[in-house]
DNA sequence: ACCTGAACACCGTTCAAGT
DNA sequence: ACCTGAACACCGTTCAAGT
């Protein structure tokens, strides 16, 4: 009936393959970080190698797939936080909201981090990394509006802080209370300790 | 003449490999990182792979025979700090020596991170780690006597501060300028940003 | 005692062959 | 058009065999 009308229609199985090769890379990515074997992925997708490259070329580019399902949990938290009167407090939250997002699997900072520098093309991590630094810079200059955060910083340095604290954490080198007080010297870093606006 | 009273000398050609191997590593790990191959390191260093496993069972054990040969231009470093007279000088350009041993190679901070977790045993890197973290808290605690750094922090904290810029560094997605204000995040974090004592 | 290279198991990536 | 598994090159680690 219709099968000529949707011309540029997505086959079916290439749908379900799609989709099949996410969840088992989500799984393996969630246990073994994200330098898990991918052909251990396509065999729990239960497709092959090649199949897996041709819909993702590279593991950035497969890793660009899954952060793209997890942007819209990202995007709610980021809209109860857009209802915060402080700025300042809005701003923490942000940030630990995307640490948290940086540290969903082990070793997702590193390949975000470099995604941040490559601002060309290419790198398919590139794109969401932006929004993320555009957003951390917007609840930044709210905060230095509100007199909450200091100047001479923009929201780029602000992630790679974030990142680094992510990184920590995702070595599992430190506990949840050092980590709180690496958190911490970030806040008290960025912030105008104490003292508000004045 | 005396091959029986130098009973546990060490062999001659032991002595040598054991310094190709160190050669031939510290090459590798400069131009590619800690995850080098150690088959191309046996084979630059004229040893089969096996004689590099002798040697050093680990890849940790590998780096932490590389760290001990620069410790010394640490510890000289570490001297001239000690001279300074101010407190809080003396802590930060303590913590840039810090960065800059953690930056040797690529990849460097995370096995030493983690390895400063594992107080128990095994990782031939935890010693080197501890001595560090250590020599950390005293500058601290110094530059905390003389109002020129915040309580609620210790050693370890700032030795995870310092490893997260080291990372960042190494991934090479920060120029300098970006990388000094990463650092005045962590400075204006631990210290009495500004007010000198009080 | 120490060294060696072959052996085994694993992985990333590509490509000729299938449907 | 899409998928497949075999193929190639590489690596970490161990072990039987050499000296």
């Amino acid at each position: 009936m219709n099968t000529r009308t949707t011309s540029r229609k997505p086959r079916a199985d290439v749908v379900r393959n799609r989709a099949r090769i996410l969840e088992a890379a989500e799984t393996h990515f969630l246990t073994q970080g994200v330098a898990a074997s991918l052909e251990a992925v396509a065999k729990e997708a239960g497709i092959g190698v090649a199949t897996l490259y041709r819909h993702f070329p590279t593991r950035e580019a497969l890793l660009a797939g899954l952060l793209n399902e997890r942007r819209d949990e990202l995007e709610k938290r980021q809209r109860r936080i857009d209802n915060l009167e402080d700025p300042g407090e809005a701003l923490r939250r942000w940030l630990r909201a995307l640490e948290d997002y940086l540290s969903l699997y082990n070793g997702l900072s590193e390949p975000l981090v470099i995604a941040s520098k490559t601002s060309g093309s290419s790198n398919p991590l590139t794109r969401s990394c932006a929004d993320l630094i555009t957003s951390t810079g917007d609840y930044l200059e709210a905060a230095r509006a509100a007199g909450q955060a200091r100047d001479g910083i923009d929201g780029r340095d602000l992630f790679m802080a974030v990142s680094s604290v992510a990184w920590v954490r995702n070595t599992r080198a430190a506990d949840d209370a050092a980590l709180a007080r690496l958190r911490s010297i970030v806040e008290s870093g960025y912030g105008r300790t104490g003292q508000t606006a004045r």
